[in-house]
RNA sequence: CGGGAUGUGGCGCAGUCUGGUAGCGCGCCUGCUUUGGGAGCAGGAUGUCGCAGGUUCGAAUCCUGUCAUCCCGACCA
């Protein structure tokens, strides 16, 4: 069965302003182009188009998910608030979570994510490692009460992801399915045309120690990230820090005045030093409320992620409470600290033998303390956050810094979740073991955005062709023209016929409008019949991607339909027509 | 949650300071002309000015409260 869109009855209506509210091209372009309606804040529509992108998007992933050896089933939104009291999130996951009540005042969740669940059902039925591994997945609905919803569909409260969870009977089996779901993700990434890296990350509230973002590169992104030519890449919130501090030296130990100074970028200033050849002090505490002084180099930040990891419950002195403990703020310095600090400083300090430093006294720092002999440093970390032109880890060279969304992650979990909820299976001895898991998230909606944010420009949407919501826009600029329109009619029928999907603009409007639209809504392919053209027996094929324009003429037209043909029949994933006629213009 | 701003036909906005018959552009409807890059002319429809109180002879405009949206920050897939 053939189907051909038509514009005269499609649900898109195209705006032409910008809508007030959208706040990064990605939102502003789908709203434009009449494929998303916002509905609250962080809550959005779909229109037919938008709908038909998301389907093209989804079905990329489950055919990835499928291949990877995953099987697909649905877990209800709606989730008893039972299952996140035996994990120990209802009490964890915070205000983001969606809470609320059934009028027998049982209290429910609207899922953020399915770990509970997917454990609870499995937890009764999965028994022998004889059965394992299995890796199941939905593409489902998620709800996420975000502090500040933004950035369209990238940052928005109700979302669509998909999210695999894979059961395993041993920490190499979970590597395995881990592996394979990050092989899949590539190929996922690379079919929704996207220009991606994949990056060491942290764990976050999921929970898990081995883990990997996928970055769609994007300058409105909100992770910033570090990479390297040797192939190295991390999110710069998890990536190791290999800080090049650069050393002021003198002869001995000297206090000098700083009137005025309370910032490194004052001190820097003062000193006429770059602000690498100082030490930044921060103070806190840690759960237990003790003083815990951190030093980090003076052109970097401290890792809230690091630090927890080194004092747990961590947190900042308020101005009150640094006065408590006697400590000087904008003057802090290891130098005469109190006896009962603990001193933890970012290991790439450690090659730095002089500091420049607060005298802990307001209005004084000391240059040239010296490591080991003015003041000494009871633990090394690695506490700051990475930033380019820091050492790259793996081979040392300047790293490079850029900006991405987030499209995928996987984790390995462990036992987590299967330990707190009894989730157990009989291994080969006969002993009752937790499931090892791992969990494994593409965000379909925020990749819909993401494609976006890396195909447009100033008149549109270019869909990648596997994506668009169809691949060929059919253009006759008269309708009810007597030739026009029938040799439009026919070229439509004719490339659904040989597989593609087909929109013709059948509206009566003018030639203007339907180029805007069509340019606005980004049909990788356009074919232009007008009776200009029809007099020479020619058409014009339009590439939106180059913005490339060629008449050709009917035969030729046929012609390329034929290649098409015969590239789609070997070949048929969305788009595989495309270069048939990409082939035209080189 | 702190700081800032905005709510006026479907969309984008002016009008608010200084109270006095609610406006503009786009879109929509009708007609004529036009017809290869968001047409022209003529005519027309559409608003309890976010909501609730208050002040006033009279409130979009002033006051109080409230709701929603957006921006900055902290937070987060």
């Amino acid at each position: 069965m053939i189907q051909i869109l038509r514009m005269s009855n499609l649900y898109a209506p195209t705006l032409k302003e910008d809508p007030s509210d959208a706040d990064i091209a990605s939102a502003r372009l789908l709203l434009r182009a009449g494929m998303l309606r916002k509905t609250a804040s962080g809550v959005y529509t779909f229109l037919p188009l938008g709908w038909r992108v998301l389907h093209k998007i989804e079905n990329i992933v489950r055919e990835e998910m499928d291949a990877a050896g995953a099987q697909e089933i649905l877990m209800p939104a709606l989730q008893p608030a039972k299952l996140w009291h035996e994990s120990g999130r209802w009490d964890d996951y915070g205000p983001e979570l969606m809470r609320l009540c059934d009028r027998h005042d049982n209290e429910f969740c609207l899922g953020p994510t399915h770990e509970e669940l997917i454990v609870d059902l499995v937890r009764n039925e999965l028994r022998s490692y004889k059965e394992l591994p299995v890796n199941l997945y939905q593409i489902q609905t998620k709800y996420r009460d975000e502090i500040r919803p933004r950035f369209g569909l990238l940052r928005s409260r109700e979302f669509i992801m998909k999210d695999a969870y894979s059961f395993n009977a041993s920490q190499e089996s979970v590597q395995e399915t881990y592996d394979a779901m990050g092989e899949a993700y590539k190929k996922i990434c690379d079919r929704c045309g996207l220009e991606w890296r994949e990056v060491e990350a942290d764990g976050g509230q999921i929970g898990g120690s081995v883990t990997a973002e996928f970055m769609a590169l994007a300058e409105s992104g909100e992770a910033e990230l570090v990479y390297c030519s040797c192939g190295y890449a991390a999110d710069a919130e998890a990536g190791a820090c290999l800080a090049r501090p650069t050393m002021y030296e003198v002869e001995a130990m000297e206090k000098v005045a700083t009137p005025g100074v309370h910032t490194i970028a004052e001190l820097a200033a003062f000193l006429n030093i770059p602000e690498s050849s100082t030490v930044k002090a921060l103070s806190g505490k840690d759960a237990e409320g003790n003083l815990v002084c951190v030093f980090v180099p003076g052109d970097h930040e401290l890792n809230e992620l690091k630090i927890e990891g080194v004092a747990p419950g961590f947190t900042l002195l308020t101005d009150d409470e640094m006065k408590d403990f006697g400590l000087c703020k904008g003057s802090m310095g290891p130098v005469g600290l109190p006896e009962s600090a603990r001193v933890v400083a970012c290991t790439s300090l450690q090659s730095v033998s002089q500091w420049v430093v607060g005298a802990n006294e307001d209005g004084f720092h000391y240059v040239g303390a010296r490591l080991g002999q003015d003041f000494s440093v009871d633990e090394w970390a690695d506490v700051s956050t990475v930033k380019p032109g820091d050492g790259c880890p793996e081979c040392g060279l300047p790293l490079e810094g850029a900006r991405g969304i987030e499209v995928a992650q996987i984790f390995q979990l462990g036992d987590k979740y299967s330990r707190a909820m009894g989730a157990t299976f009989m291994d080969e001895e006969g002993n009752e073991v937790p499931f090892f898991m791992g969990c494994y998230g593409v965000g379909i909606s925020r990749t819909m955005a993401a494609i976006v944010e890396q195909h447009y420009d100033e008149h549109g949407i270019m869909w990648p062709p596997s994506v668009a919501p169809a691949q060929v826009c059919v253009v006759p600029l008269t309708v009810g023209d007597d030739e026009v329109q029938p040799m439009a009619e026919k070229i439509a029928r004719d490339l659904a016929e040989i597989g593609f999907e087909v929109v013709i603009d059948d509206r009566d409007e003018r030639a203007g409008v339907k180029f805007n639209d069509a340019d606005l809504i980004g049909w990788p392919i356009q074919i232009v019949v007008g009776k200009r053209g029809l007099k020479d027996g020619k058409v014009e094929v339009k590439l939106r991607r180059t913005g490339e324009k060629k008449d050709v003429s009917l035969e030729t037209l046929a012609e390329l339909m034929g290649f098409a043909r015969r590239a789609m029949r070997n070949n048929t994933m969305h788009g595989a027509g495309y270069g048939s006629f990409d082939a035209i213009f080189s």
